[in-house]
DNA sequence: TTTTCAAAACAAGAAAATTTGATTTGTACT
DNA sequence: AGTACAAATCAAATTTTCTTGTTTTGAAAA
């Protein structure tokens, strides 16, 4: 690859996974505008809560949300930075693309 | 969703799906250049025919890569719009986050 | 029309991701 | 200590995705 690579593949791989499921999307729309504990993403998704804490966990750890623990509430918050991350991942490649004329395959 | 949305949820959550896989973006990689014809994108990963072509069909279904028949050989190329469509998903999405401050839980 | 080669399609097996229900952990309250 | 609730973890079942080897399709050349 020729330009700036801060994450690795892999995790921009992983990143990439995590936005590849429409709950997970659901969540992270969720918490556009607020940050949110785990039992009201629970009620407005309406979901069982081992599912919910699954998908939150893949959420987690790929980077894309924060967690913050108060008293027996867990919030969970949009992590910008790794949401920047991926789109500069994408916004970097796609301008890296030379659109260039049909060739010949030489076998 | 407050913001536009030409793509449906579903075409998006797809297109990272294909992103979300080494393979896929090795190839998408090679074709960032030059088109390249199926027998030449194999002998460059060293992959099996069936693999590289159950994951080019992955590309292709989602749109971010376009196919040209010439005689005996397919050429793949990279489809700029779709890689496009993705990017400006996650710059609205991102752009679209408020940044608020902890709130309390009503439960 | 037979042969050859590129590439898609298919079917079966393997691997990975997701779902489900149950259990555990942690915190606060009595 | 005992209870209650939030949320993570776990194990088993299910579903989806990926891999492998084989077969089929289509285009060109003999």
């Amino acid at each position: 690859m020729t330009f700036t690579q801060i994450h690795s593949q892999e995790t921009i791989i992983l990143g990439f996974h995590a936005l590849s499921d429409s709950i997970r999307m659901e969540v992270l729309n969720l918490l556009r505008t607020r940050e949110l504990c785990v039992c009201e993403i629970k009620e407005i998704l309406n979901i069982p809560q081992s599912k919910l804490s699954f998908h939150l966990k893949t959420l987690r750890e790929t980077g894309l949300v924060n967690t913050r623990q108060q008293g027996k509430w867990t919030y969970y918050s949009i992590n910008l930075s790794q949401l920047v991350a991926l789109e500069q991942y994408l916004s970097e490649f796609r301008r890296s693309i030379v659109l260039l004329p049909t060739r010949i395959c030489e076998h």
